[in-house]
DNA sequence: TATGAATGAGAATTCATTCAT
DNA sequence: AATGAATGAATTCTCATTCAT
């Protein structure tokens, strides 16, 4: 029943957080909307800010999960880009709450570059961003890409995909299937026109 | 002098709400550092929220400005494309406390889609969706795209220009021009191979 | 009226922590008691312990005052340490508010030697201290005295008058005028047998 | 164990008393130092208060013992004297977390008087008052004191001894030995000039 | 004896806002 | 146009204490 009550605070919280932001979100109404009162948020974690903090390191840990899960060996190089463009459809698909929690908030956060949040998010974009590296350099090896300029590319990558996550959770409700639009423009863009 | 307090006033808070978030910025924070007291805050307007409001509205007056300051009249479509993406670097460039402060406050006001913030960006991005859509189908028209799913594609287009913009106010400094490697992978991704 | 209500706060707080203890009063009692509410205490004082800072300040500023208003010439130099002496019983007498403030509530506040109270305690002994060595060296040296071990005479004086002062405010109403007796106890102390 | 238990909750608490105050000691404090969880402590005591209440009474117990110890038949009414200021002496340089929590508590306790520990403190000064009447009334008797005004005498003495008491507990590490200094300057006052 | 989990009652502090001038 | 003083309503957090086991 502990495990069980810690984990309903985490949840509820993450709900709010994502909703509202951190700031417009009382310790209060955590409480009330798990079912405690509010002193047990204190027995089982800091602060309000700790709460936060568990909630972003647990999205992140499932997300680095997921990351390393995807195949390692494919038929080509975008074959590894298309997947990853999925993945993150896939995660605001089915984790909108975690998606909207770290993108209402994170940016907020970002006046001290200390702070977990900034830092983890930052670990990640060097993550995708050199599995993007490995990608296009390979495919370039390869003839499979005529990409030429890798690192300007990875972040070009980076922002689309970034974009299209934001928009996917935060966007009003667009006629779905316009993600598979964007990975044939990536595809378009950088295979050889042949 | 009026008009100057109230022009200071605005100025000061456009800067602490981009670096620190509205909710983390008190009315007298903004009072202080463009010294004058809070009362005076609530002569010149209603409140924070108004404060917040008013600058809002004249950021998108002048983005607005700027982009029917954009040639109608271009070589071909792609150009129209590529004047529109410049010109959003053109504004992170020149004017990041403006785009920081959306960037860090808006999607945290989405709680309620009424907020003057939401119908705003939302409007905006419609007028963008409403050019690059005209773009598409009279490139798609002419032969020089081609990209079929306008629909789609008006989107990914926003997607990656709301990507770079994000990257370039709140990213790490960069080694910049990857903007421009960014006009390219679109020029590639939508011109004919031919 | 503005210094006003801040004197007014000095005052029912300088009471109720001498009363009660430091820790023992919250800042909604003496924002009651004093007539206000609770925000305008941190409208004139940072907070609940600057109040107390402020208070301490004051009292030593006006013990230091008495201080040094002590005359400088007398006709012997026990009539000096009479007149120190009879300084604090006055004081214990006239000011039973602030002396009790500081006797409850400085020792608690031993803790750390960095505070604000147990720096100025220091400050204000040392300076007692130079006092009595003066008088004590120069009574040596002129014969009224015989009493040696001057650097320990002064700590044994000061310990006398220390406890005087605790019994005054803090014992129970004894019959008055020991402290004449006590005066006299140093007078034949410290006075050669003849 | 369990009296050992007990025992450790007392001794930790009472360091913690002493270094800290009453108030800033907490429950949760005193548990984890001791090494036990909070409802132990209720288990074993009532409360907090309790806690406190026992370590007073514990004090006063071996204090009583020591003071009942010091010899009945002494060559003269100095001697005795000069046995409870040992006693006194000794007392702070070997149990100063006992002396410490009396002196930093017990002031800040007495809002009521009808606290324990206002109480137990009472009574001890009653004690040795009376001890020290006895001395100072058979000295008078014998000739060996000229010190005519027993009572007054007799506060006058417990200031001094209460001050000495103070410095030593809570006092910077004086140069020792000013004590016996203070035991000669009392011999000098109170025996007859010869 | 002993504990993990939980809480009621309050504490200090903050903040947008207003009033009197 | 401008301010010093003041406040209502919250907000985060603490702490002694208890319950169920």
């Amino acid at each position: 029943m502990a495990k069980n009550k810690k984990q309903k605070i985490i949840s509820t919280a993450t709900k709010l957080f994502a909703a509202q932001g951190f700031d417009n979100t009382t310790t209060l109404q955590i409480a009330k909307e798990t079912g405690v009162t509010e002193p047990l948020l204190y027995y089982h974690f800091q602060g309000k800010e700790e709460i936060f903090t568990e909630i972003i390191k647990g999205i992140f840990q499932e997300y680095s999960r997921l990351l390393s899960g995807l195949p390692e060996e494919t038929e080509n190089q975008f074959e590894k880009i298309n997947n990853l463009m999925r993945l993150h459809i896939h995660i605001a698909e089915n984790r909108p709450d975690e998606g909207r929690l770290i993108l209402a908030n994170c940016p907020g956060k970002l006046k001290n570059d200390t702070h977990v949040c900034q830092q983890i998010i930052d670990k990640q974009q060097e993550i995708i961003a050199a599995y993007l590296k490995d990608c296009l350099e390979k495919g370039n090896d390869s003839g499979e890409f005529d990409a030429h300029p890798v690192d300007h590319l990875v972040i070009v990558l980076l922002c689309l995909i970034n974009g299209i996550f934001r928009k996917k959770l935060l966007g009003k409700k667009e006629k779905a299937s316009y993600e598979y639009t964007a990975i044939d423009f990536c595809h378009k863009a950088l295979t050889k026109k042949s």
